[in-house]
DNA sequence: GGCAATGTACGATTATATTCGTAAAATGAA
DNA sequence: TTCATTTTACGAATATAATCGTACATTGCC
């Protein structure tokens, strides 16, 4: 399994992933359904995009069956702690907190998010 | 100035905002001259990228002198925060709270940012 | 003036992502 | 069996990003 090389996954295959991630595995008319949902584009654009995922190991899928069967084949955290850390790196001069607080800052969070944060900053003090 | 139109800088764009964020304004060679420190690439093509950025309104430049001064069209904090939003919705199903406990677990922070964290939660558990 | 250095403009090329049309195979129902 | 439907495979077209070569103008120095 890919657990150190960089790939970095395009808007699109992000949108794809978040099914699958979500789903746990399903189909190219699954996944398909639910994008067009929110966008307009074809079915056989999304079969291509999920093909071309699969060249580049971001899915694995199961084809024993005529219609194919695809899962993620890279973790939801890998790919957020990636993404973040390149966020860190070119849009916040390596600063995590500051991360942090555009993201705490710009929307007024709930008690409940207060204190799973409060909870996660109390383990990190020690 | 552009505060509703949603631009988004491609990768490319981020490293030449970032330099001209630091130094507030900068000639093309400057800005050259700091992403050739990490990359690999010459004049002609950075030149080409501010001008593009130029037209699509990303920067503006004073051109009254030969060389001309580029100085950055939209804000970090804006650009901070769309670019937060974004990775928020499609990569933790739009919870705050996922991203920044993410950013904060994947890397030991210092005193310093926890302090400053510990802080901003104060301010906003109010 | 002549010339090297430096700058901009801009077209052309390359790379990559995205979209879609079409063909062919498999499936299932009448 | 026959035919409509569903599915995959794949090539081609389109869009966008990124890179570079070359031409030409300006500047400053000899």
């Amino acid at each position: 399994m890919n657990t150190t090389k960089a790939l970095k996954p395009t808007d699109s295959e992000l949108e794809i992933l978040r099914v699958l991630w979500d789903k746990g595995e399903a189909t190219v008319r699954e996944v398909h359904e639910e994008l067009a949902a929110t966008k307009d584009c074809g079915y056989t654009t999304t079969l291509k995009l999920m093909q071309i995922m699969f060249e580049k190991g971001l899915v694995i899928r199961d084809d024993s069956s005529r219609t194919h069967i695809y899962q993620a084949n890279v973790s939801r955290e890998k790919t957020q702690q990636q993404l973040v850390n390149k966020m860190v790196d070119t849009l916040f001069s390596g600063s995590r907190s500051q991360l942090v607080m555009q993201a705490l800052g710009s929307h007024t969070p709930s008690k409940e998010e207060l204190n799973e944060i409060q909870q996660l900053l109390d383990s990190l003090k020690k």
